[in-house]
DNA sequence: ATTATTTTTTTTGAAATTCAAATTAAATCA
DNA sequence: TGATTTAATTTGAATTTCAAAAAAAATAAT
């Protein structure tokens, strides 16, 4: 028999015991109610209470003990929870400039279908974008099967100054207007909750949900694309600033009066790493004769070329510059710096990881971990889908609190 | 009759019920009963017996209404409420490289003694330094006319790198030793239980209980003495890092292979802006003749001299750099620049300030508040009674939940 | 002066959450 | 087969919090 309730005020902003167990679940992936408790010091009395409606309302299951035994012990067994993933169905999605991904996971987090839908323009006006994409959710649905109103619930990253809380967009690549309101126009035309944020943001989810950040309260994940992004998570929490829109670690300034960076600065980090600054020192260094192109560039260090060696050289310690200013800044367990593709190896380098040690403020306690992790092209969309999934698993538990018999 | 209870879990790191009355209470400075219900969304009742209890237990008290009448009215009049001064007194003690200083406050924090002890060394060894704080204590206590043993709780600040959780100094410039568990020297010579911190994270407190920052869930406070501290608060509290030390402002890195810090390391923030590096500056381009203090160099550059206004320049365009970079980083609602004396109004001058706003990521958003805070000499042992204040009113509200017939 | 109105505060009884302790369940060991 | 061990569940109680009603304390209206 469910339990009826209004919500109590302090349930609203923390985490209520049921937020707090189905979290935890989802971290250990698999888990048993005994410790599930001592996880999270709830009573065992209270977690089989907990665990019994989210059974009932589908959210979680036991797991059937396929293999034979164990290890042998004595006592009851544990028996193991985990998420169920036929529970919901989620998209991710990524704009990039020249294509959409698309990313359905189940309540698990587990791939159901991907998909791409290439674009031809990589700036497009609001209206079209928000048809686009759903035109590639669609695609991506009628791949696997299945009907978009099946979907509970749909993550959209991007590159740009996105304020999550409003699903506004104060700036994106990918968008030929500045101050939208994206939540607004994409709702008129998704069929389920849409949940917007900037792209590094949403990788820094994906590693706290599904990759290396899993079971770390406090991280920094540092992605590379064409721009420099940055996502921190503190006690567990993506951290987005007063105005939404934080750790703009891109646009650090590394150097006075420095190279000049798109986004009409001086000095700023991507303009010392970005893949077009690199491309745009070549070039300048060899009388505008030469590399069109990185992997060119990259090439041509490898060989031994003098005047690329020295741009990946400087590009790199630029790059642990920063770095270590955020580690001074931030003081982080650890820093995973993540890529879809291992273009950038020589920024993710152990020269470049050991020089951003040496620049940290030094004591007598461990410095932070240093963790490359190599997605594959599905990192972006699995981001945006890991915010999702958490997202309608907070709706999902607000429901339960609100409705019931 | 009071309640008894055992601390359920979810109340030993989130704010109970209490915990948050109480800190509204301090945050408004006077509230009635009504107000804090709407402040902390507690219904009303709640918070008439939350307060019941606290006002029994002498936490709090009413205010007598002296003045005749507010506004008129209709209704029965709110009677507000406040922090009962008289519950505790609280010391707050920072130490400097030539002089140790108290404050004592009581509860609600106003000012009853303060106090100088000079200091014949910089740098001592752990058993002097917490003798010495020990006698700067009594003469302080002696000076307001009470025993030393009516101190509920004991702030100490001190440069450096501190791990406030565990009371544990990595480095100080106030010792002579490194890795000092300094809590469990001082707890054998104090009468009271002891919360040691970085100083600028003290300031920061400081800012929040009694300062600009008050009522301010974010900000980011940065101060000057002799190197250049920051203090970041987030939802809150404190942001301390994971080894218990963030925030190293001026160790931020703001020239590849830049000037030689005291630190040892090159290019930091400190290395361009702290007193010695502007002397050391000052001294080579004059060839070693001259200024020999900072307050005749400062003269020099209002009196015109080149070489001086240069140096300030271009201390002044680092500083404002370091400063984006927090905030491209942080995007905090407001930034404090705190100082004891305005004697280094040359960083804090609007001119740099509005360099800073340049460098920062540019969005239609208003960017952070830049709030220029002089407090008297005080400011860094207040910031010590802050921080205790707090401490001892968490210890208050435990013991209440835990004993209580 | 008396009553009506307004607003704050308190009281009261009920609902929700959580827990400790006791009990039951499911395994292995002897 | 019974003893032992460990996990999970049940049960009754404690605590916290709230909604609704009542009381309190003022001003406004008659």
């Amino acid at each position: 028999m469910g339990k009826s309730s209004r919500l109590s005020h302090s349930d609203e902003q923390r985490e209520s015991g049921k937020q707090q167990v189905i979290d935890t679940i989802r971290a250990a992936g698999s888990i048993a109610r005994i410790d599930i408790s001592t996880a999270t010091r709830v009573s065992p009395a209270t977690v089989t209470a907990i665990t019994a409606e989210l059974i009932e309302v589908g959210l979680i299951e036991e797991i059937v003990p396929d293999t034979p035994r164990q290890e042998a012990k004595r006592g009851r067994p544990r028996v193991a929870l985990k998420i169920r993933g036929a529970a919901h169905r989620i998209a991710g999605i990524k704009i990039s400039h020249r294509v959409i991904s698309v990313v359905i996971l189940d309540f698990e987090g587990n791939d159901i279908v991907d998909h791409e839908l290439p674009l031809t323009q990589g700036r497009m006006p609001v209206e079209d974008l928000c048809k686009t994409i759903i035109v590639a959710l669609s695609q991506a649905c009628a791949k696997g099967g299945f009907d978009v109103d099946t979907i509970s619930g749909m993550g959209v990253g991007m590159a740009g100054m996105v304020d999550a809380k409003r699903n506004f967009i104060y700036w994106s690549s990918s968008l030929d207007e500045r101050n939208v309101d994206f939540g607004a126009h994409l709702a008129q035309h998704a069929p389920c909750p849409i949940f917007i944020d900037n792209d590094a943001n949403l990788v820094a989810k994906a590693e706290h949900l599904f990759g290396k950040g899993r079971n770390v309260s406090d991280f920094v994940v540092i992605t590379i694309e064409h721009g420099v992004g940055m996502g921190i998570v503190i006690d567990n929490q993506i951290y987005r600033g007063s105005r939404g829109c934080g750790a703009e670690f891109g646009h650090t300034k590394v150097q006075l009066e420095g190279a000049l960076c798109q986004c009409g600065q001086r000095g700023c980090l991507e303009a010392y790493v970005g893949d077009y600054a690199l491309l745009r020192e070549a070039n300048i260094t060899n009388g505008g004769a030469g590399h069109r192109d990185l992997a060119q560039l990259v090439a041509a260090a490898k060989a031994g070329d003098q005047m690329a060696c020295s741009i990946f050289d400087r590009a790199g310690r630029m790059f642990a510059m920063g770095l270590a200013n955020v580690v001074n800044i931030f003081d982080p367990k650890l820093i995973i710096l993540s890529g879809a593709r291992l273009s950038f190896d020589y920024l993710y380098s152990d020269q470049v990881i050991e020089e951003m040690r040496r620049w940290v403020v030094q004591i007598d306690a461990p410095p932070p971990k240093v963790r490359v992790h190599n997605w594959g092209d599905l990192m972006w969309a699995k981001g945006a889908a890991a915010y999702a999934i958490e997202e309608v698993s907070t709706l999902a538990i607000r429901e339960l609190a609100t409705s019931e018999t």
